[in-house]
DNA sequence: CTACATTGTTAGGGTATTCTAACAATCAAA
DNA sequence: TTTGATTGTTAGAATACCCTAACAATGTAG
């Protein structure tokens, strides 16, 4: 089994694959908070052992053997997060953390028990994608809500790159994955939008927010 | 924190410690799978830590700031035993090995939530004590069934060194915590036992099944 | 097309943890 | 009380990470 710091590895890996499926060491080096060096010498090493491809000057790639491995360690710790929102009472902000240190846990035993527990979801508690047990990752249907025009009926399905203070304004604004928006306006100026929220009250997002949200529109 | 090395040798020696608080290099060497030079670098940087008392050929006493550290290493780890077992439906025999995984996640709200679920127990599914969040031990009133007498009417309360195959084989018995025993027969010549399972079936245990047997005289 | 900024690499070193081989101290038993 | 077994120690080295300093390649903007 991979260490704990290729497990973390892989996922950042995985994280920040453009759609060519490549990684700069840069990037890399920032996410992690390690230097460039140890990054560029953890690629050597992690192609060693057949996880990525690594050429020098070139950006990363991971391999099939290591999207698999990534997408098993990201199943670990979404599933870890769905378990930790639904049989043990955290909120949708406070289990990412958590999650980082249980995913490394090596008992395969002990995350498809969770799995059963928590009906075998397909989604973790931020609208992102579990991959199944092979490492397969379903894609989700879904834009921006930036992207999103006035008179759009949308429902909010997931949050790409949620971090603690995204989740903390969306619970101050009782916002929560499934909710409906109607787009009312979009302000030219700086991208903000003001939306109807649940048939409800208005409210307005900037461009930020809405960059982060994840939609589906309804037909 | 302590590294996940670290908690293993303060656990160690924790189980170890005799009455008077005292471990050999050699039993933590053996007991960790680990070289006795290693055990023996690895005592250096724990006392310069302040977790034990270490002078050159003496035997190593873990410090009260030692004995606390490894108290709540060992209230982490069977408080998730008990989690698992109570909250998650795994066997006593399952769950030892996902709790040494579990029991090096840094993440005290874990842990509380655990506890909370659990309703707060004092003894996990084998019958030891779970220190508490000082990383006070609770002492348990018990003896060896293997220092009972003929005549004795005794429960069973708790196991001294459970193992799987231990474990298993109570199983397969139908012994739980909590049963009783009437003890009926000793058999000079190997320390075996006989005694009545429960009010019902008579049942023969070795010498050494009762010596792992912890159990509470009753009046 | 040169020059600067970004990105990636090499070299050299540090810490934590492990090991084996060889030796020293301690303890118990004859 | 010598001796042999056990126990503990030192020295020296390996692995898996991490780092900084210095340098090289790449790419983009004038």
């Amino acid at each position: 089994m991979a260490s704990h710091t290729v497990e973390n590895y892989l996922k950042a890996l995985f994280a920040l694959s453009n759609e060519a499926g490549e990684v700069g060491i840069s990037d890399l080096s920032d996410h992690l908070a390690v230097s460039k060096p140890s990054v560029n010498s953890m690629a050597k090493a992690l192609q060693q052992d057949g996880f990525l491809k690594y050429e020098k000057y070139k950006p990363l790639k991971l391999t099939a053997k290591g999207k698999k491995a990534a997408a098993l360690v990201v199943r670990k710790h979404r599933l870890t997060e769905m378990f930790l929102v639904e049989q043990m009472g955290f909120g949708w902000d406070e289990v990412h953390d958590i999650a980082e240190q249980v995913e490394h846990v090596k008992a395969p035993a002990f995350f498809d028990r969770m799995d059963e527990l928590v009906g075998f979801p397909t989604v973790d508690p931020h609208g992102s994608p579990i991959p199944d047990a092979q490492g397969n990752v379903l894609e989700i249907d879904c834009v921006k809500l930036s992207e999103c025009a006035v008179g759009d009926k949308v429902s909010l399905v997931g949050l790409s790159q949620s971090s603690k203070s995204l989740l903390t304004f969306l619970d101050s604004h009782g916002i929560a994955l499934g909710h409906t928006f109607d787009i009312r306006a979009v302000e030219p100026f700086d991208g903000s939008m003001t939306v109807v929220h649940e048939g409800g009250t208005d409210q307005t997002f900037s461009l930020k927010v809405c960059e982060r949200l994840l939609v589906n529109k309804e037909a």
